[in-house]
RNA sequence: CGGGGCGUAGCGCAGUCUGGUUAGCGCACUUGUUUUGGGAACAAGGGGUCGUGAGUUCGAAUCCCACCGCCCCGACCA
């Protein structure tokens, strides 16, 4: 490919919609055009990127004997109404409507269609397990979409989909999927990490996250150093501090706390540890009465898990002003166990604490001293509180650490919420009618590119892991167009590069070397040969590696043959 | 959906408060000359219904109203 010919539009300034680095440095280089809110074209540079992402996917893919296929993006109502999912996916789902008025939506995700083809095709325990996979443009309506193509409303997608005559093969297959996610994110050159994860609105049992560890992540990943305990904030079980409930020493007394209404302001005013304060939040349970949940004054809310908690509201609802007033009468910041007569959950943590500190259930007033048991009922208690920093692992061999992480990957195990809502049977070997158990495994592709860039840069732009890079190698003329000895040995490297498979650009611009250095670094490319009349009188040109910026003046006769080589020992 | 900000050439911005020449600057683009190992210099050019619509006014990029779009924070969603 000669720079001439290609579509490069490189630019010095970022448009100022971009905040995170990977999005300023793929408007920069010219991979993404935005076209809408969340919409993005491909510029040949990124399409080419998006291309080696996705032949990296397919290899592991097709390795573990998943078979490609493709499904349409827009897909009709009734077998979202068949999944429950026309309703359930909320705004995300783009709804619209054909000619004849019939319903039809732009595929977010493909478990109705999937599930629809195999059980029109899959009748007998012979034709299974299978397991099929895609890649494609899915559009989620997201309600703000921002970082580019990190969080795009439509973005490419490879979504995988097992079907299995038992649970014990799902497993297999699953596990053979963890691999090959493992396989295809070290190949790609990320750092990243696999985690337990929720499994949100897909749905089913088991599930495992693929997060790449960056500081822009949306997501926060809750790890140990000693131990290979790896969870999503969102599911990390949380381990109480002690055993038991210490013995109590006060009794409890009500204090004025006028405009004291966070746990902050009350246990400062008093002088005592956050600790030993209690935060009431009042939901709408399951029967439409506020339910109470007490944590920690110290801890946060895990909303997810209080989401799962069987008496409340799904999905979770905060009790209104006027619900609050009417069961509490008092303000929010007020509010306390004491004399409530609904349902309490507290969690663990709350759980174990003895002369504790909550709401007096009147405007301006607090309790302190109270005790569970002594002073209102005992609690239902659960964990419903988020992980922190330093808090034992799950399994107690490990003190928790966070960073935030992007999700890349993820494998859910469906098992049969699919099979049963929309009727995926198959005959076993007795000739009875049995459920599929099935499992579904995505990777975010066009994601995958923003988060490498978010790791992979440095002040003059991407540096690009070979497996992605646009080019392998890119070379760099000085005054290609006025000298002769230049232009002759540039087109003679270029050649042989060629010949020899690797994917290699010629930047034969007429432009100044300097602009045509900052370019191929903008890029990322990773291996830069530059030639010039000086270092050519002495036979020589010079190599420079984009990731660890170095340079080494190198024979003319040797270059091609050792580049070569040392390129396709990287090639994985 | 709530709060905040923005919309002027492909990109980055000034001008708007306080209405008044022909709407300006940098980058990019075109042509020429010089230059040529880290985003060159000089000169000459091209490119704008100032987001859209409707008002106020002798006169609107500037003031009023409505709408549209984009970004940030939050909520919602998962």
């Amino acid at each position: 490919m000669r720079a001439s010919k290609y579509y490069i539009v490189t630019a010095k300034e970022a448009p100022s919609e971009a905040e995170l680095i990977s999005h300023k440095l793929m408007l920069r280089a010219g991979l993404i055009k935005r076209l809408s809110s969340g919409i993005y074209t491909w510029l040949p540079m990124g399409l080419k990127i998006v291309r080696k992402i996705e032949r990296v996917v397919r290899e592991e893919m097709n390795a573990i004997g998943s078979m490609e296929m493709l499904m349409p993006a827009v897909q009709p109502a009734e077998i979202w109404q068949e999944s429950g999912r026309w309703e359930f996916y909320g705004k995300e789902l783009l709804r619209m409507k054909d000619r004849h008025e019939r319903d039809f939506c732009l595929g977010p995700t493909h478990e109705e269609v999937v599930t629809d083809t195999i059980r029109k095709d899959v009748k007998s325990y012979k034709q299974l397990p299978l397991s099929v996979y895609q890649i494609q443009t899915k559009f989620r309506d997201e309600v703000r979409p921002r970082f580019g193509v990190m969080r795009a409303r439509e973005f490419v997608m490879k979504d995988a989909y097992s079907f299995h005559a038992d649970y014990d093969s799902l497993v297999v297959h699953y596990n053979q999927m963890y691999q090959a996610y493992c396989n295809v994110f070290n190949r790609l050159g990320l750092k990243f990490r696999p985690v337990a994860a929720d499994t949100g609105s897909i749905g089913g049992t088991g599930s495992h996250e693929f997060q790449v560890l960056a500081d822009s992540g949306e997501d926060i990943v809750v790890y140990s150093d000693e131990c290979d305990y790896a969870a999503n904030l969102e599911l990390a079980e949380s381990l109480p501090s002690r055993s038991e409930r210490p013995q109590s020493k006060a009794s409890m007394l009500k204090v004025a706390t006028p405009t004291q209404k966070t746990c902050e302001e009350v246990t400062e005013m008093l002088g005592v540890d956050l600790a030993t304060s209690v935060k009431s939040l009042v939901f709408v349970g399951i029967d439409n009465k506020p339910v109470l949940l007490l944590i920690r004054g110290d801890d946060t809310l895990n909303e997810i898990k209080a989401g799962k908690l069987k008496q409340l509201k799904e999905p979770l609802e905060f009790a209104s002003q006027e619900m609050i007033k009417e069961a509490f009468n008092c303000q929010p910041g007020f509010i306390g166990p004491v004399g409530f007569d609904g349902v309490v959950i507290a969690d663990r943590e709350v759980g174990l604490l003895a002369d504790f500190v909550c709401g007096a259930n009147e405007d301006g007033y607090h309790l302190t001293g109270v005790n569970f048991g002594v002073d209102c009922k005992e609690p239902v208690v659960v964990d419903i509180r988020n992980v922190r920093e330093g808090d034992s692992t799950p399994d107690g061999k490990g003190k928790i650490k966070l960073c935030r992480g992007i999700e890349v990957g993820h494998v859910f195990q469906l098992r049969t919420k699919y099979s049963e809502a929309m009727n995926v049977t198959y005959l076993d070997q007795n000739g009875k009618s049995q459920l599929m158990e099935m499992g579904c495994y995505g990777i975010g592709v066009t994601r995958i590119l923003g988060a490498s860039i978010e790791q992979n840069n440095d002040e003059n732009g991407i540096v690009f892991p070979l497996n992605m890079a646009p080019f392998e190698l890119i070379i760099t003329p000085a005054n290609y167009n006025k000298s002769e000895v230049v232009r002759l040995e540039a087109d003679r490297l270029y050649d042989k590069f060629k010949a020899a498979g690797i994917d290699v650009i010629l930047d034969d611009r007429n432009e100044r070397i300097g602009f045509l250095l900052a370019d191929s670094e903008l890029l990322g490319i990773p291996y830069r040969v530059v030639v010039g009349e000086k270092t050519l009188l002495e036979g020589k040109v010079e190599l420079y590696n984009r990731k660890t910026r170095e340079t080494e003046l190198l024979e003319l006769d040797t270059i091609v043959q050792n580049l070569v080589r040392q390129i396709q020992n990287e090639r994985s």
